[in-house]
DNA sequence: ATGCGTTTGTGAACGTGTGCACAAAGATGG
DNA sequence: CCATCTTTGTGCACACGTTCACAAACGCAT
């Protein structure tokens, strides 16, 4: 019998978010296994390939159910086949596209994404001239067929590699279509009415926290393997006193009230637990 | 011998990472409002317009100092300025990027690379036909020049855009050069040395976890209606539940808590949704 | 059957992250 | 100067995530 503990309703089913986001990677470890026909595999070995605790690995899978066997380990088919299912894989799932630039090319191509199920429906975009075009054997068609094509394919999936500026205004449409779930490449805040999810892939953000945390190893090191530039001067800590000095200058005689085209401060609204739109835009 | 893939030693005076995490999301919003000349900014509307809580913004400045001034916000230029220092934007970060094939080709034309401060510093493949090639008015140059390139650029961050066979290898030969930051676009668990820091896109996770949320949101519900949340704004999408119900009829599956037994194993043809996927191809 | 070595599954301790709520700090106006 | 209003900075409680450690379960040999 399962026993599910009550007493809260946060999530529906007592899967971890943290434990949902690894589950793929035990997929891809076992299906590496599973090409190699390996019949079994103990949880230390699979943590090591996952790159992830052992310990956390076997909770990570208690939440499926017992699929092990003590002293022996998971059955390889068994377990892909469970997590598949778990993750939703053994249907298929439309995608579409929107905005086929440099990075919706790439992703058109990008081999692994029928691999696991997902298929790409559809590839859109709003320039006429690249529209008519094709990437990847498939033609690149016209937003105008964007409600069509969600409709007709069943599309709950919708990925946004359009600049900035359109994302939100492409989202919209998107969500308006029937699309529910949104993986959105561009450096933007979406917000969604509840029920649909968005998922950011954002390479300025990586390479930001690897910066931080290059700096933070270059600057703490005592060790200096290999020669550096003699230390960028790294502002050492006044920060507080130039604080109010640039403040100082900042401010002078500059006011919010400087906005003309928004009523900045009237959409306070502080009961606010509904998602509205950003105060501000972001870009 | 393989150590701890991550030896994540917390510093004493350490920001935590979540928070680091957050902080470019908290650039790019003070930087569109610099932008607009907007000179302070409370916790409330840049929160919104980072789509995050006030609350956690204000605990995340806090551990940079005390940046604000009660009673009126945040001076955008002066935050802008503690951001990007924190982050080690203040100072160039050449990068590299090995593998040009269709995502690197896209990443070298990504204009919103050097917006702050990261230069890429050389395009490497191994590939004759590729290199000499150029792509965004850089010349592919040969893997054979990584360590001259790495040691005199002094490039400490390297992106992996290979085929995922490929990656560890890769991987290996920019550390050995130098490199301490690895940005990793192929679907693999890359080993390295204490020291080095590993950052992962995976494209193909991404679905995966969006597909999990999607399954359960057509699955868990009965078909009348669902009375589950006490969100109010629910008759407010018409056509977004429109789709639901449609989707939902359309696929139903989504066997509610079949509890399998576990001595009949290797049922994995029980799938009679659409087609049986051997999975097989490496995501 | 019994014992032994192996490995799972999970309770419990611990660490990290989140969000509420409010006192204190500063601005602003009189 | 004081009163009032706004907003920060943070204590606190709780939710979530990670890791340890070990009893129970299982295969296998005797
Ligand atoms: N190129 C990269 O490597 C990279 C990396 C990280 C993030 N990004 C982000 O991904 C997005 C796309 O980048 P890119 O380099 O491919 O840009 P791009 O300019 O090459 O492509 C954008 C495409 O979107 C289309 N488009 C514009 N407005 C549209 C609309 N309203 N509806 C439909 N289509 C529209 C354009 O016609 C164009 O084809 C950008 O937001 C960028 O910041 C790109
Ligand atoms: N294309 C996408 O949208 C996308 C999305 C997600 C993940 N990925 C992953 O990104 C990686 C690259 O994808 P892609 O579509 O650009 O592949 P691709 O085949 O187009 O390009 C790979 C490039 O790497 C080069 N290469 C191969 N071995 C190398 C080596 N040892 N050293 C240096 N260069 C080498 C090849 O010559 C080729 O130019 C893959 O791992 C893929 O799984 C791609």
């Amino acid at each position: 019998m399962r026993r599910t503990p009550v007493g809260r309703q946060t999530r529906a089913r007592g899967i971890p978010e943290a434990t949902v986001a690894r589950l793929p990677l035990y997929l891809r470890a076992l299906t590496a296994l599973s090409e190699r026909s390996v019949p079994t595999v103990s949880s230390e070995e699979l943590a090591a390939a996952a790159g992830v605790n052992s310990a956390k690995l076997r909770k990570d899978f208690s939440y499926l159910g017992s699929y092990g066997t003590r002293g022996v380990g998971y059955d390889v088919e068994y377990l892909v086949y469970q997590i598949s299912r778990e993750l939703g894989l053994t249907q298929d799932w439309p995608v579409v596209i929107v905005g086929i630039g440099n990075l919706g090319h790439a992703l058109a191509n990008y081999g692994g994404f029928a691999s696991r199920g997902f298929r790409v429906a559809a590839l859109l975009d709003a320039d006429p001239a690249v529209v008519g075009s094709s990437a990847a054997g498939l033609p690149v068609r016209h937003m105008d067929e964007l409600e069509s094509i969600v409709e007709s394919q069943q599309v709950s999936i919708g990925v946004i590699t359009t600049p900035p500026g359109a994302a939100q205004q492409v989202c919209d449409r998107l969500v308006e279509a029937g699309v529910t779930s949104i993986l959105n490449f561009a450096p933007t805040v979406l917000t969604v009415p509840d029920g649909v999810d968005v998922r950011k892939v954002d390479l300025s953000i990586e390479l930001q926290i690897l910066a931080f945390h290059e700096q933070r190893k270059a600057g703490e090191e005592p060790e200096d393997e290999r020669e550096e530039e003699p230390a960028p001067s790294r502002a050492a800590n006044p920060v507080r006193a130039a604080a109010a000095k640039l403040r100082r200058a900042a401010g002078g005689s500059a006011k919010p009230e400087a906005k003309p085209e928004k009523t900045d401060k009237a959409q306070k609204s502080a009961a606010g637990n509904d998602h509205e739109r950003p105060a501000v835009m972001p870009a």
